[in-house]
DNA sequence: GTCTATAAGAGGATAGAC
DNA sequence: GTCTATCCTCTTATAGAC
């Protein structure tokens, strides 16, 4: 009986991998059921059989980015090399690498059917909340340092970390061609901590 | 004759502005033809008499929009008490107040009928290249005079300023209600053109 | 140009056989 | 659990009377 839970779970695997590419390329309202189907190569009546809905699966997709996330702040956080500022900059250039590789799956937050079926989502919620205190932790740390500005509270840094990891300026960039990717990710990492204006020392 | 005519530039004024509101509100996706309909108070076959399509409607959106702009622009062009980089500031300033009121329209960049249409659309792209101009000209004499940062390329400046005019986390802050809209507005510039990391001075 | 009514089709979800 | 075939709602767009 293991062996299937095995085989059920590589194909659930495989299902949500279609779905972060496919969210991550096209957004959550134009991805249709039918393309994850036909990307998959099973039919959409068995998805269903998986996920009961649309909704659940961009869940499931975030759930996994989550996880990942998670991860990869685990490991910044046992890194004794950098600070809790140098830790914020790393994980915004994973987020933007991830948005390079087309893994990030970036949701609208104006679907209200759709927010409803994350708030909803135990797994989704539990993940959040622990990537975000993290953050907050790292946000705490690098502001009493001295590193990261005072002036803004923690909340509005924590959004804004949120926000740049699904900053459209890197796709636009990155359509135009003129950039290579780690270049253009640097870059964008600039404007996020450093800012637009320049900086006196 | 003309009193006809002002009578249908009254009506389409109506559209527009209906349409910018679900737009800002809804997005694009997700608002729908009956609702803008609804929302003016015609049928929804008149609605296609103005205008030949969904997407044309969005277009017609992001040409009043960029005329708001525009105007903005120009008036902060003529003002002597502000140099390059405080033109620019005070623009993203206007742009997030605007998303604020619920009248900045973001369209998803993914949607490819969409931009066919706005790309064919000779109103919205002189507009939207007479725009880039202006911006353009600003931030190469900010950069000239070292307000700005001469570290990226004034295409990413460009582009960066683009995607903060429609800046989630504005809405997200807001959202909260924690804090009064011209302090937040004043945070997310700070974010913008400060950055996350701390001034030196 | 405005309306009512409807075509045309996409897309989410399900029935029922195997 | 997988398939084929289908349902049904929502949405864009149009026909045709006035």
């Amino acid at each position: 009986m293991r062996f299937r839970d095995k085989i059920l779970r590589a194909r659930e695997d495989a299902i949500v991998s279609s779905v972060n590419r496919l969210l991550a390329l096209k957004g959550f309202d134009l991805m249709t059921v039918d393309e994850v189907a036909a990307d998959v190569g099973i039919a959409k009546a068995s998805l269903y059989k998986h996920f009961p809905s649309k909704e659940a699966l961009a869940a499931a997709a975030m759930v996994r980015v989550l996880d990942v996330a998670l991860e990869r702040a685990a490991a910044l956080q046992v890194d004794a090399a950098l600070d809790a500022f140098d830790k914020l900059k790393a994980f915004t250039r994973w987020a933007l690498n991830t948005q390079l590789a087309g893994e990030m799956p970036s949701l609208p937050a104006q679907n209200s059917t759709l927010r409803a079926t994350l708030m909803a989502d135990r797994a989704y919620i539990d993940r959040l909340v622990g990537l975000s205190d993290r953050l907050g932790e790292w946000i705490s740390a690098a502001q009493a340092s001295g590193r990261l500005s005072r002036a803004l509270p923690p909340e509005v840094v924590l959004y804004t970390l949120y926000a740049r990891a699904c900053d459209p300026v890197v796709g636009v960039l990155r359509a135009g061609g003129s950039y290579e990717d780690t270049q253009l990710v640097e870059w964008v990492l600039a404007t996020c901590f450093d800012g637009l204006a320049a900086r006196g020392s």
